[in-house]
DNA sequence: TTGAAAGCGGTACCAG
DNA sequence: CTGGTACCGCTTTCAA
């Protein structure tokens, strides 16, 4: 039952106090060199490490950063765990992580538990659902513990936030669809009350505005939203809306794993792509590169993202304590368009 | 700067002491029924809730299990984290997650950090490469702290685990394949150091001896052993074996991301599925029953898998500061296979 | 340059 | 039933 060494073994052994072995591990220059080397040695010998409970009671520091997603059986938010777990990981703290389901209510008791475990910091990928109310951001507010959101935010709030810039990205694909001579999209969406789908919807919607004037026939934007997003809800939609017979020429998805679904389902149903539907989807994940037809999509950037994320968060962290600091900003990162096979022109 | 409500807000609240705070919310029957209900009224009131820190420090419980992945981008991984974390919080305990990376000297490091953050006790998802000591794991015995592998275990280290039975799994997959008429087998495998793969191909190649006798012509195995273990792995490694046209007529990848890439590939280069060719994977994940062609494959069941790693743990961290409780136990969960078009009888 | 001691926010034992 | 109090393991003045 006896725990690891503690500072109390240390002192004795090396014939100090503990503040001095403290004072000593932690390279504080008042302890003299010699004696310094001696404890951190016999420390060694010892095989001690500090107690990170009671170390972050006393320093009122847990060292702790949350992390809270709405789900992780997705590559995109497994992407987003690993890179914010070596971001912080790179400044000195510790995830931890939760996972949220994609319910409000589940966010909210998250919140609660980070609180409790004394986090320092706290990054939220909010859930695609609609969300009424987010109280429980008041009570972080209280706690003064910093939160930034990553890859959409919540917009009842005035809260940082970076993610990429789905508007825009959307935008420039449907662009580059319509150039390409596609005239009819299709948009296997999401919720329409999730605000990222209405970004999206918006950037696409732009495009195909700006298009009708000046090309024939009339650009047109069909949009299903879907319950879910992956794979098998890719599949299942297009082959749902290809059996309609309705004039479709491209249908573009809200991630990658919808449209190698979609790409899968219309090959087949005997669709040519990009011969008679073009396929398109978004994020950039390593699949859509080696699909049958190498798909087109956009890069989120989510390294880049996840780095900003964990920056902008540990300043607020250094600024806590201080003024608030200004307005809390939003950053929006630049798509990049991944041509491919499967939107070339016909 | 000051943190939320401490006890002994409370208690002054309360006008009365902190330890008769501690017990009312503890739910210490000792406690006036009248008491209680208005120690926790106020509690609520000021929104108290106690500092895990200094609870864990002065419980001596930490409350926290820690998990060690090698990967987070992966479906896979991403099941196991889930309900991990599920299973976990089902038990009152939080998550501490860290990704190995693949990496042994990350793994230890990952052991740890887990001790200094006094989890209660620990699972390990082993990495995916040959690994020649595990010296780490000493340290956890000296700590007691107990330790669970999951979904491999490390040959050299006497310590309970719970995996699925793979060697089992991938015998009744190769026997369903030849079964159907298919001959020469063809694994696109993982490094054949690692234990997962060798039980793997024992599984292999059991199912093809025991038909060599009976079945003509003679049923043969090929095994390629792939670098990464993806979608992309699939498909480049499909494209290569197929353009050398040997006698391929089933593949069998190690997951279903490298199968639904093998799949991908040969259909580009126009093979017929399951007509020329069978393609079966591992693990039953969603998009393997929604591919073009729909996927056979290998059910793991992950989560049961998960909650008995669970409950495993948690009857050794009940037992813990008792007695050693005779042999650590392993744990080999029964496949089910999942027969598909793809490998249907030509 | 080092040590003594007062916390940090709880818990839990013991006395009343 | 309740309050006083001694820790838990580490940090951090303050004196010596």
């Amino acid at each position: 039952m006896n725990d690891l060494i503690t500072i109390n073994d240390v002192a004795r052994a090396a014939q100090v106090s503990t503040a001095t072995v403290s004072l000593a591990l932690n390279g504080n220059p008042c302890v003299k060199q010699q004696t310094r080397e001696r404890i951190i040695r016999i420390a060694k010998e010892l095989g001690y490490s500090p107690n990170r409970l009671a170390q972050g009671l006393a320093r009122r520091k847990s060292g702790l950063i949350g992390l809270a997603v709405p789900d992780i059986e997705s590559l995109y938010y497994g992407k987003i765990v690993r890179h914010i777990d070596e971001a912080a990981g790179q400044n000195g703290y510790q995830l931890t992580l939760a996972i949220s389901n994609d319910n409000p209510e589940t966010e909210r008791k998250i919140i609660g538990k980070f609180i409790d475990q004394q986090v320092e910091g706290l990054i939220v990928a909010p859930i695609n659902q609609p969300v009424q109310q987010v109280n429980y951001f008041q009570e972080l507010v209280k706690t003064k513990i910093p939160c930034v959101f990553i890859t959409a935010y919540y917009p009842q709030l005035k809260a940082p936030y970076v993610m990429a810039d789905l508007q825009a990205g959307s935008c420039v694909l449907a662009e580059h669809l319509l150039s390409q001579g596609r005239r009819h999209l299709c948009f296997l969406s999401g919720c329409p009350e999730v605000i990222t789908t209405q970004i999206r919807t918006a950037g696409l919607e732009e495009a195909v505005r700006k298009a009708a004037g000046r090309q024939a026939p009339k650009a047109s934007l069909r949009i299903i939203a879907c319950q879910r997003l992956d794979y098998a809800a890719g599949y299942e939609q297009a082959c749902l809306l290809l059996k309609q017979n309705l004039p479709v020429d491209a249908i573009i998805t809200i991630n990658d794993e919808m449209a190698l679904g979609a790409l899968n389902a219309a090959i087949s149903l005997g669709f040519d792509i990009p011969g008679q539907l073009a396929v398109a989807g978004y994020d950039n994940m390593i699949f859509s590169s080696a699909a049958t037809v190498p798909i087109t999509t956009v890069d989120q950037n989510i390294d880049l993202m996840c780095r900003q994320a964990v920056d902008m968060l540990m300043t607020m962290m250094k600024q806590s304590g201080q003024e608030a600091n200004g307005h809390p900003s939003g950053i929006m990162l630049e798509p990049r368009l991944v041509i491919r096979r499967s939107t070339e022109r016909p």
